[in-house]
DNA sequence: CCCTTTTTGAGATTTAGTCTCAATCTAAAC
DNA sequence: GTTTAGATTGAGACTAAATCTCAAAAAGGG
């Protein structure tokens, strides 16, 4: 598994762009958690860690992490977007209770052979997918 | 094929509400529209109309709108959400094209009937799903 | 060192959506 | 038909996410 600072600085070298410290700390502030970040999250969390970058450079860099691949976007069905790493991970999908608020990840093989069947059905060629399902979890419903 | 205006009005009375000309005029400007619709395009048509009613009302109807089951939110990828009327049509899902925008509806039983398999596995208890598909339509892969 | 390009941050701006509140309407009770 | 409590509305203030602007600073290649 080659190291997710490596991949980001040959993507960013491929667009003439360097990897700076201000880039390097919100790559890691995204690598070092687990689960769904917002951007506010990161640059809260920079801002404790006194690595201080502005709120502007935490959007850029996000959008140049899911540009590269490394990072995705998520819908919660909240009104701002969450992002997670996906390097170094099997893709998932996810379960939203709408309740607690509680993210529970799911992947099935044959969810995803039948989605590619639908695409290859219409023609179209698929780059990505989300799903989301809400519900109650099992400690909500009732 | 029961009229949604009746069923509107039947879901309002049970929260002691009232199907008013302004809620009236939303329903009927969501369901004369095949596709999905954002909120300020229902706003400017009802402006255009001659049937104004403010960007709250809007927005407040359209709440009472999913709440009823007649209307449901769909994400595609964009910077805010669109509706679309669910009455009379059987469920689907989407696939974006990223670049010409094109959204084309997709249904698929067994895909759904293993987002429900999914669920019993977690003990979920699913109200609602989406799938988004993003790529390239047919016209605009190469 | 010079010169060009990249990068940044502060704060302005945009935009979706929500909230407030006073005026108006509704409907049921009298 | 009057009264009255509750529902409804619109104008515009407000909030929050995300983007944009632009001048200053930093980096990189000679
Ligand atoms: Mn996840
Ligand atoms: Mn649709
Ligand atoms: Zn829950
Ligand atoms: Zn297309």
């Amino acid at each position: 598994m080659r190291k997710e600072a490596e991949i980001f600085e040959e993507y960013l070298k491929t667009k003439k762009l360097n990897l700076t410290k201000e880039r390097k700390a919100i790559l890691n502030q995204v690598f070092a958690t687990n689960g769904h970040l917002e951007a506010d999250e990161i640059f809260l969390r920079l801002k404790k860690d006194k690595k201080d970058v502005s709120r502007a450079t935490v959007y850029r860099t996000l959008g140049l992490l899911v540009d590269s691949g490394l990072v995705r976007k998520v819908y919660l069905g909240e009104d701002h977007i969450h992002y997670e790493h996906t390097h170094g991970h099997t893709h998932h999908d996810h379960l939203v209770c709408i309740k607690c608020g509680k993210v529970i990840e799911f992947s099935d093989k044959k969810i995803e052979k039948l989605q590619a069947l639908v695409c290859q059905e219409s023609g179209f060629k698929e780059l990505s997918h989300t799903v989301q399902i809400f519900g109650y979890c099992k400690d909500c419903k009732e």
